[in-house]
DNA sequence: TTTTCTGCAAATGCTTTGCATGGGA
DNA sequence: TCCCATGCAAAGCATTTGCAGAAAA
């Protein structure tokens, strides 16, 4: 449940820029971000709301939306979408790392590659292009869902 | 307006497939196929809509829809999304490359590295997940926006 | 002739917006 | 106290579904 070495620190960062954006800590974004910096199983809004409803009951999901598009914006967390018709947000992560999506459990692993800077290096090199965000993620089966015999 | 060599042949091949999973050839498809096979600008329904009706004055989205979904089901064309709310479809490269996404002109410029397999081979192994196919998106700024002053 | 496809309209599902009330700072 | 945030309901959009008529094979 925390993947992150520092999920205390993440939230605390979060916190910081959103105090310098102005915005405000109320005990419903400080529940969000404690949930975001925590989870590293990328959360759809409605997980997240799921979740948030354990402690205020009548919250809602316009309100998980506003505060992760909020996030975002700030750049403290990342809008996924793996391509199943709903967003995914991580928010423990902040660096580039790859996705390992399996196809049959739907878990979403995260993977650091150090090679991610080199191909990028080399992908820039060229085309000239110049990358300032990216998306790796490979589709295929997890090493649990690899001896299962049904696909 | 090309990009593949033999956009002919990839349409050729997409008929065939068509045809072995019983599937009727109708104008409409036909003329879908086409622009599928010779677009490397990675069209969204709306936008192959819109070049259907220059033939087909009466076409619906729907049959749009049913249709890409039809060639995506079996393994013709990939869906993508690149985070702006709409799927695009590639139906011209059935095989894996790099998306450079411009987040300026928000061209999508297909780039073509070998450096993949190695990539992708590096990481089965350290990892032990089984890669069935990948998507690797690269956002930033290509070579015609990066000397535009505005962001 | 049979079965699939088309295309209109309605429905669906995720996300966003409007607005009155409530609560941080 | 002054705004910003909350949360309800309604709206917005891309996509899917139902179905009657049209058209492949």
């Amino acid at each position: 449940m925390d993947g992150n070495e520092y999920p205390l620190r993440r939230m605390e960062k979060m916190i910081e820029v959103l105090r310098e954006n102005g915005c405000r800590i109320t005990p419903q974004r400080l529940a969000l971000l404690k949930i975001l910096s925590m989870s590293d199983v990328h959360p759809s809004a409605e997980d997240l709301y799921a979740h948030l409803k354990r402690d205020f009951a009548t919250t809602s999901l316009a309100t998980v939306y506003k505060t992760v598009g909020l996030l975002r914006e700030v750049g403290e967390v990342w809008e996924l979408n793996f391509g199943d018709g709903k967003n995914r947000y991580d928010g423990n992560k902040p660096y580039p790392h790859v996705h390992l999506v399996c196809v049959k459990c739907k878990k979403v692993i995260d993977a650091d590659m150090k090679s991610i800077r080199d191909f990028s290096k080399e992908l820039s090199q060229k085309t000239g292009f110049r990358v300032l965000r990216q998306r790796l993620d490979f589709f295929g089966l997890c090493q649990g869902c690899q001896g299962v015999k049904q696909l």
